[in-house]
DNA sequence: CATTACTAGTTTCATCTGAAACTAAGTCAA
DNA sequence: TTGACTTAGTTTCAGATGAAACTAGTAATG
């Protein structure tokens, strides 16, 4: 009636286990990339109402913005960096942030390739109306936290960041 | 064409600015949701090579696989809530899975709008393939860090998540 | 029981997505 | 110069997505 299961040897079994626990089961719900996972999706949700809702912009088409509220003048190459967005998204954003009017596209003189994006006025409006509810909308995340663990997170991404950089990539 | 902004001040006149005041610039590069929504689309990115390139799985049906592993039985509704995906995607991810023998789908007895998710045991095989792997993968990522650290962390998405569910929604 | 309301899961639809092909422009080297 | 190579940005294509409609079963109320 018992079953034997043998996919989950009992350790006394294993007298050699090497010490990186193969027979421990594995645990999803402190898997970290999986819980990082299912926070950040949660909360780009959720953070996404603000400019959706209120200015029909999607994620990517705020991104842009975004960036160009604090970088312009870039090019679409300099906000893919920036903002971890592949190309061919950024262009998309840009061609419709374009045809709503919030950003204006010249040529770059020093390459006929590239463009030099700016916010337009109106762009700019809109943008100067978003960052503070953004901001707002952090800081009630924020309170969540002490602002040591605030800052520790801070801490955590850029050395998760690094780890990326070096050695999982 | 170079229109004179003058909204985004210099950053030298900027080192002295009140902690929270209003005409602070939005600072993209240490906005929380935007840090780590980049962040987490890198790590995913690059974790899911480990299910996708080896095993055929994309990340939803990993997902699933992976909470089956550790709580089957469990309905497609338990794994939607467990995994924060919504249920059409679970039950795409379900219907592949189920085409590639993945896993079972038998008919709740107690419920037969319900069904009982299991891995099949070439799903066991291939789980007990990957969770070593992606256990070591986590490992490798988290040598980024100090253990207080990844402590810190996980703590940090407990109280973030706990803040969503609070005041956020 | 009926009627109504709800829940599990699937499907449809319009949109979004990333990868790769593509166009056009710049660079480099002989 | 020319040709080979690289880069900026767009487009194409096949597949993934979320919202909402839908089907079928359950629960709650009279």
């Amino acid at each position: 009636m018992n079953q034997p299961d043998d996919r989950q040897q009992s350790s006394q079994n294993l007298a050699l286990e090497a010490a990186v626990s193969a027979d421990e089961p594995f645990k999803l719900e402190t898997f970290l990339p999986y819980r990082l996972s299912v926070l950040t999706n949660r909360i780009s949700r959720e953070l996404s109402k603000l400019y959706q809702e209120r200015f029909g912009l999607s994620i990517p088409e705020w991104r842009v913005m975004a960036n160009l509220g604090r970088f312009a003048p870039m090019s679409a190459q300099d906000v893919a960096e920036r903002s971890s967005m592949d190309k061919a998204k950024v262009s998309r954003a840009i061609a419709s942030l374009q045809k709503a009017k919030l950003i204006t596209r010249d040529q770059d003189p020093k390459d006929n390739r590239a463009v030099l994006l700016n916010l337009s006025n109106e762009g700019r409006r809109i943008y100067d109306e978003i960052t503070p509810l953004a901001t707002e909308w952090e800081k009630l995340l924020l309170q969540g936290l002490g602002t040591d663990e605030a800052r520790s997170l801070h801490q955590i991404i850029d050395r998760l960041h690094r780890r990326m950089d070096d050695s999982m990539a």
